[in-house]
DNA sequence: ACCTGCGTCCGACGAAAGAATGATGTGGCG
DNA sequence: CGCCACATCATTCTTTCGTCGGACGCAGGT
């Protein structure tokens, strides 16, 4: 089901030289520019040359990766505004498909991690993780691979449904990623054709798409797939 | 904006009268059984000679409630198969005005309570409440008043959007919940007409009616705000 | 070089949605 | 009783939706 594996192929700097003295770049977003300011400091000690942009939004981070091209690993805080949860993920990986994306969050529920890794991140740094942790995890993810808290279990736990709908979100292209984005926020196509700067007909081609990639009948339930996926069902604690 | 307030006089034992010998009718909906019956029998040491039904779904908790007209009071479980949440109390409350609800639940967070009541709940039971304080409770209901756990700030809280749409929601009559929860479910104005058993020209209007108590344009919009009731936003602790 | 698949784009057409107006019946309430 | 809220339905009209068929460009494969 996952398209990551490749990775590091398109940074050109091969698989094997991951080294400190290696020029990556990275991108740090984060609304907390505290906590931004300490992960960026964090990346400098473990790799002395490397570039490090900082994005405080997502606005920030979509113009900075149009404007900087690939870079080799942006590090996304799940909760930062304009990110409605796991949709920001979604759309990175649908419109940056080359930009390895390691999720960074406070919130360390194994749903919320495997979610994650289902939609396309190459690893998941709990805000709590020590600097030795974090170098590993990192090295981990430019070779190419993954990384994931090593206690948690990630095999089980999503139910059918849930799982089904990821794997035919996947199946979206970029474009019909953001138009789905759109028609979660109840815009009309028109408006939709407006933003994307296209007619109305390619939008409504599109969510022709949608529908029939997520298996459902309508925009609304289309939107209500969607919505789906960032409460994950809301998985009640016991009760 | 709450509607509740007056409630023990439809009960015809006045609102004074509440003793263990008074002849109370009760609605225990809970799918767990063995918490149901727990429950159940909570409630017959409080009150000697009270008629308690019992609800494992909310199908049965609805015919429940058509067929033995009002009760005095039903004692209903947030997460039950065919509810999603606060719909379940919300369309509850739209279809059985007269009947007093209290919510029990092992989530005990203050926005979860707050949202319940201000969904119209009389009540609300953590189910780590010990029996003298659930007597307590109970009584304090059944004479009309309401009661949440003493140690809860109910008072602030929710944002600003939030209260806003929860008074928009308390304003719709009950065919018009019944209608906005079908389309929560992504039914066409088609369906939902087959599924009430009326004409599409009444279901329209209904939408319409929605639409503009919800302040917005279009049924997706409607749906996209009737689901956020349910998640409160995700209100995620710290990060 | 050719062909095939995919993504994006577009226009035309039938179906659904929503607004507007008006009308009827019912039940509660002063 | 009149008034009002609620539910019901019809009709007309405009807008929006969604499908169908087709166009183009661009990659990969033979």
């Amino acid at each position: 089901m996952n398209q990551r594996a490749i990775t590091g192929i398109e940074t050109g700097e091969g698989l094997l030289a991951v080294d400190a003295s290696t020029h990556y770049r990275f991108v740090v977003a984060d609304d907390h520019p505290l906590f931004r300011g300490a992960l960026k400091e964090s990346i400098h000690n473990l790799f002395k040359s490397a570039e490090i942009f900082e994005a405080g939004g997502f606005d920030d981070l979509q113009t900075l990766l149009e404007r900087e091209g690939d870079v080799d690993l942006v590090l996304l805080d799940l909760t930062m505004p304009g990110v409605r949860g796991f949709s920001g993920l979604l759309y990175l990986r649908a419109q940056f498909p080359g930009v390895p994306v390691v999720v960074v969050s406070a919130n360390e529920e194994p749903g919320v991690i495997r979610r994650c890794m289902e939609f396309g991140a190459s690893g998941f740094l709990p805000k709590t993780l020590g600097v030795e942790t974090m170098r590993t995890a990192i090295r981990s993810v430019l070779e190419g691979g993954v990384w994931t808290p090593p206690d948690v279990d990630l095999s089980g736990g999503a139910d059918e449904a849930t799982r089904d709908l990821v794997n035919r979100l996947s199946t979206l292209t970029p474009q019909q990623v953001r138009v789905l984005m759109m028609l979660s926020e109840g815009l009309l196509n028109k408006q939709i054709a407006f933003e994307l700067k296209v007619s109305e007909a390619t939008v409504k081609a599109h969510v022709s798409a949608i529908l029939q990639k997520l298996g459902v009948e309508s925009r609304t339930q289309a939107v209500i797939a969607a919505s789906k996926i960032e409460t994950g069902q809301w998985p009640r604690p016991a009760n």
